[in-house]
DNA sequence: ATTAAAATTTAGGCAAAACTAAAAATTAAT
DNA sequence: ATTAATTTTTAGTTTTGCCTAAATTTTAAT
């Protein structure tokens, strides 16, 4: 697979995760920055190496074949976003473009030496989960910041925007991943919430609410 | 740069220091292993981005611009098979095809702090040493196996050959970055080498004397 | 049920990086 | 000094991944 045909591939899937009866042309071309018609040509080139199903007009999904080879890109991704932060010191924002590239690397041995050099890690350094060697993703029930009940105790386990703007205004607000959250009222009219972050009281828009998830 | 302009870059440096007037056409394909067509096409782009100064026919060499790039694409590819082979327990013959694709990552963060990381390394595992971030290159003075005295004693600093299977060769040898190396007896006839290695005699052919160095 | 809007695909082209085959320049050999 | 061999370049294609513009299909709106 080429680097091209992997990144097509890994949105494919994260799309799939949200559309799962079929992902639209538009919305990969969204998502890689290129225009419709090139995805088109794309999906025809997938579908012949049976790493898609496709159905013109119809949508695209993955095949078995294109799900595992995507869980491994995912994998790799997360991995090295893990070792940027937890071994060169890199902040959680500034990751993820590096591991756009490194995601690519082709070598099982790398990849698997990487895991055990790192520990086996489960989540990356959003929170979201690491894949293990067969694909296998660890099912972690949480909701989202917005949908918690009052004056329950969460902590915060992920993000859902992993932006560089998101990451950097938590960073600001002192909300990393473990921070505790406690939701002391919820003004109905734009849903903003006054939350109690790490012991200190706080206001969090309905934005950011529902772009960080608790447990 | 792009990932092959950047390998036409390391090559043409490599073999400048074997040839300093100019580097062929020709052997810039071997080692490339494309054909000379290609390399005169690749040529005429990089003279174009002044990386290269090149007159048709009379070969090539690296503009200022030029011989920096190659230096940190060397400097990536050496702390990469340092990582590996350190960090991640990779044998020093299972190194160089995975830094192939790991020195084309685009950042100058990720190099500087992966350098900091590993304790800033002089040499890689075969020996060759390390460009800093100026791309300055630490010189040490060596010579062949081949060329040593009798009866002197030596040790082994790096390989010149550092192909996977003259390093196999070396493991099954036991010989290692570090081996004493004392040379008993020279065949006259072929140049073979009795010699004293950790103790433990051997014979050494003179392809492989002319592979090591010593110091 | 038509019509309008939006999404998607086709057609035709372009640039990068490779190739083969043929031409040109350089170097070596008689 | 010619001729032959070698090296290098040019010319013309191919493949990949992208583009624009136009055509087609699907979906939404009247
Ligand atoms: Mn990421
Ligand atoms: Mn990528
Ligand atoms: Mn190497
Ligand atoms: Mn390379």
């Amino acid at each position: 697979m080429t680097t091209s045909e992997e990144n097509y591939i890994k949105v494919i899937y994260h799309l799939s995760l949200v559309s799962p009866k079929g992902v639209n042309t538009n919305a990969i071309a969204g998502m890689l920055e290129t225009k419709a018609s090139s995805v088109t040509d794309m999906l025809k080139k997938l579908s012949e190496k049976d790493l898609v199903s496709y159905q013109k007009y119809q949508g695209v999904s993955l095949t078995e074949n294109g799900l595992l080879s995507a869980k491994m890109i995912v994998r790799k991704h997360r991995l090295w976003e893990v070792f940027l932060v937890e071994k060169l010191a890199f902040n959680w924002d500034e990751v993820h473009e590096i591991a756009e590239e490194l995601e690519h690397i082709k070598s099982e041995a790398l990849i698997n030496k990487l895991d055990a050099f790192l520990g086996f890690p489960a989540f990356d350094p959003h929170g979201d989960p690491i894949p293990n060697e067969k694909g296998v993703i660890q099912k972690v029930n949480k909701l989202l910041l917005s949908e918690a009940e009052l004056n329950k105790e969460y902590y915060c386990i992920g993000v859902k925007d992993s932006s560089s703007e998101f990451l950097k205004y938590l960073d600001k607000q002192k909300i990393a991943l473990g921070s505790t959250f406690k939701v002391i009222e919820r003004e109905s009219f734009d849903d903003t919430l006054t939350v109690e972050i790490n012991a200190q009281e706080k206001i969090i828009s309905n934005k950011i609410a529902n772009n960080l998830y608790v447990q």
